[in-house]
DNA sequence: GACAACCTTACTTTTACCTTACATTTGATT
DNA sequence: AATCAAATGTAAGGTAAAAGTAAGGTTGTC
């Protein structure tokens, strides 16, 4: 687990809520020794929801026991919001935990005390499967767009790529050619609950469809569902 | 787990890899009861390896102890033909075949025995994560109309849909083929308390029918039932 | 057969988005 | 601190697809 393939894996936004201080830290400095990078531990359920919105982890470990409620209502709560993978965790060894958990839809269960190596490699598990095209190379036709170097590459002439046009592909990539409304790309562009910005917005569409495009006032690429959204085709 | 939600998952192709026949028919009878409809049960490594190519599964469950080879090495092999997750299985509860099974990137372990209902919320677990649907996506006999992507597909057309066809075919097919009123539907549509668009919706009706049906004029999916309202037959 | 509910089509209007040029901000460099 | 270029944001007129309208036609029910 140390080669370089999965160490993007490692760039994941991580949540970790627990009530107990001693082992949140504790997981902290295993998953810190594993290499990962952006870990956010909060000890109750409120918090928890909070860093959702303004953190958006890309998977959560959350506890079954927690101050102030439950960590299969706070999972039921999390999906609301976020479509994450969920591990848990829990102190009791009963069966119904378990079951529970899993039931509702979590990735993985674990039972506590477990093995650091154990935790790294389930969480890895579920990663890999959520998280695996993440290759950061769109590929649309005749045309390349790498997200990672910033630029798209096009019948020999390469166009670099600004921070927002890259923000943009990024999300309307990861909606899997599916129509992503205005507010969607807004929100994920310039944070949440801030308006005002879709014109602006209409400015960067143009732009990077005359990188991306063959002829960027007929889109075949990045297309237009009026009333809807964009959407991008791959 | 007995809703439909996951209902497409009970028709993915299974492939069991056990010597011993006795745990190969137990588990087969516990998918089984789950609704599970495509199993393969192979007893060796060699067999394992040709039902990949014949039989292409989509998920595999191994055991790790088999008589031609460890289930380690059909696992590298297998992953040179398909893509599939994975499961293992171990009759020892050693710690060591926990981190080679997950190390490898297997997608969960379970050791033997385990509890029946155990096994199922795992397997779910699995494919819900790699087999994921799209929930937007209604399926009407020959035509498949995609929300997401706000397209209907018939006899190998795409043909595109509008905002207001899919606010139609959303309130329609969240009714799930119960009858709605012109009256539920102009108010889903247009907000609440709005009416003068009962001809509007008529006229976006029959755009619709001219994209799902194939015979706009009488149709069979997209019905109407005279005096109460519409209905979409699923 | 008379009425009402709904269909159908062509036509008009509107809205959501396009486009372009320009203004402003940001951030790197001297 | 000043300068400059690149990136980002803004404004405004333009446009085509989508939505709405109207009017004559059709179907089913009492």
């Amino acid at each position: 687990m140390n080669g370089n393939k999965l160490d993007f894996l490692k760039d994941k936004r991580l949540l970790l809520v627990d009530d107990e201080p001693e082992l949140l830290d504790m997981i902290e400095s295993i998953l810190q020794d594993e290499g990962f990078s952006s870990i956010r531990k909060v000890p109750t359920r409120k918090e928890a929801l909070e860093q959702c919105r303004i953190y958006k982890p890309e998977i959560a470990i959350l506890d079954v026991m927690l101050p102030d409620g439950d960590g299969f209502s706070l999972f039921k709560e999390m999906r609301r919001i976020l479509d994450i993978p969920v591990l848990f965790l829990t102190a009791k060894d009963q069966p119904e935990d378990l079951f529970t958990g899993l039931g509702l839809g979590a990735d993985d269960y674990m039972v506590k005390p477990f093995l650091p190596r154990e935790l790294i490699l389930r969480l890895y598990a579920i990663l890999r499967r959520c998280y695996k095209t993440d290759d950061s190379l769109i590929t649309l036709d005749e045309c390349i767009i790498d997200i990672g170097k910033a630029e798209v590459s096009r019948k020999g002439t390469v166009f670099p790529l600004t921070a927002k046009e890259v923000g943009i592909l990024t999300t309307l990539y990861k909606a899997g050619n599916r129509i992503v409304t205005i507010d969607f790309l807004c929100n994920s562009v310039w944070g949440d609950n801030r308006y005002g910005y879709e014109n602006s917005l209409m400015a960067h569409i143009r732009r990077i469809r005359e990188k991306i495009e063959e002829n960027p006032s007929s889109p075949a690429l990045l297309v237009t569902i009026k009333g809807l959204g964009y959407k991008l085709n791959v």
